[in-house]
DNA sequence: GGCGGTCTCTACCCTGCGGTAGAGGCTCCG
DNA sequence: CGGAGCCTCTACCGCAGGGTAGAGACCGCC
């Protein structure tokens, strides 16, 4: 198995739960997407772990690389935040699975085994919203080129004016455009991340790492 | 001077800049509030530079120990966040200036100088909302007692949700209440926090640390 | 040239949110 | 007991926000 996440504790941690299971070997480490693919390429592990954030290339993009050929690993996207825009995101990129960073340690190992095996499988909580989705006969997953980067650069620069507080209408005095002009784009931005509204888009800006909070990290 | 911030790197970094000026002396360094307090009463330093953000004792509850005496040093309030909420807070307990981290240097040695002479500054963008406040004939600042501390613990609760992107329906089906509720508490929640609407709460969610992201913090 | 994508604007609709006011029940405390 | 604070609910209002549709202008690319 391949472990990725950028924080090395996290996968240090990862790695020492992995293998801990006789089953289970860690056959390599990596803190980006580049070296994810890289090492997916020279180690042939069954599975990667892949975590979402990290610097560089993100995790939905190694993913898509690394399940390209016909024989490649299978990928267990792990994240800590659970937007369906990320859900949709990491399925079309070939991942197998799809599992929160809060799972209890057994879920983890038991996700490994079944995206080993071939099959897949997500948190229970994105597979109920997933079921919702298609039970309300939703059409298919809203077309998402990567987290933030099916944004177009002026979405990507409202976004930023959303998750900073301002009104639609301070937006357009700040962009000097009129108001319907930012509800259009408010609107796009929304539909291609699968958000519902403004704070979802906020908390997204922030879980993302577009925003970092200013203040300390510690308390 | 006292430089007082939980982060070491930013002190030494404002204290850096101080010290190349050959008007200004720092005296000392603290990385928490009950340091600063201490400190402050050790050392009678004329300015103390006070960041809000801290583990253990924040920045205001230490500006308005410090303040308390008649003769106290003044204090010069700096944040990475400018939500009107801490403006009031920080005035009224007793701050000569409030600053953005984002200041230039030299108006960070200005704004020292200005504070140290007895005289109040405030940052540009700051000084005109509260004109734009005062101006629509708006009541003085909303009682606040400390950034999130005078939130009844409903109202924390349902911020909570309310960064977490949950509609008002959604939590009141959370709290088991109903919505007209949910929005009482909305409505208590913002006005205690001299916020405008819920994407401003959840900013504040996140720069207070009372939400902190999830994903990696590298990027 | 024609096509696709982006940015811009307009118009309309409806819902959820935010603001205000009042009112009843509860607990804690002086 | 009486008051204060909190939680709860109701009712109403106005508006910003979100959804949908259409349309013109610009640019880069085939």
């Amino acid at each position: 198995m391949l472990v990725v996440d950028d924080q090395a504790v996290v996968r240090a941690g990862f790695a020492a739960i992995v293998d801990a299971e006789p089953d289970l070997t860690v056959v390599g480490e990596a803190g980006d997407g580049a070296s994810a693919v890289e090492l997916a390429g020279r180690e042939a592990p069954d599975v990667v772990l892949m975590d979402i954030r990290m610097p560089g290339m993100d995790g939905l993009t190694a993913t898509r690389l690394i399940t390209a050929p016909e024989s490649g690993p299978r990928v267990l996207v792990l994240t800590t935040f659970d937007l369906d825009a990320y859900v949709y995101e990491a399925l079309r990129a070939g991942a197998s699975g799809f599992l929160l960073k809060d799972a209890q340690p057994e879920e983890l190992l038991t996700a490994l085994r079944v995206v080993a095996s071939g099959d897949g499988i997500l948190a229970p909580a994105v597979t109920r919203r997933l079921i919702d989705t298609f039970a309300q006969g939703a059409p298919p997953p809203p077309v998402v080129t990567g987290a933030l980067g099916g944004l177009t650069p002026r979405e990507r620069e409202v976004l930023l004016h959303i998750a900073s507080g301002l009104a639609n209408a301070e937006i357009a005095a700040a962009l000097g455009v009129t108001t319907g002009t930012v509800k259009t784009h408010v609107n796009a931005l929304l539909t291609k991340l699968g958000l519902r509204d403004r704070v979802q888009a906020t908390i997204l800006a922030y879980e993302s790492g577009l925003i970092r909070p200013r203040g300390a990290p510690a308390g």
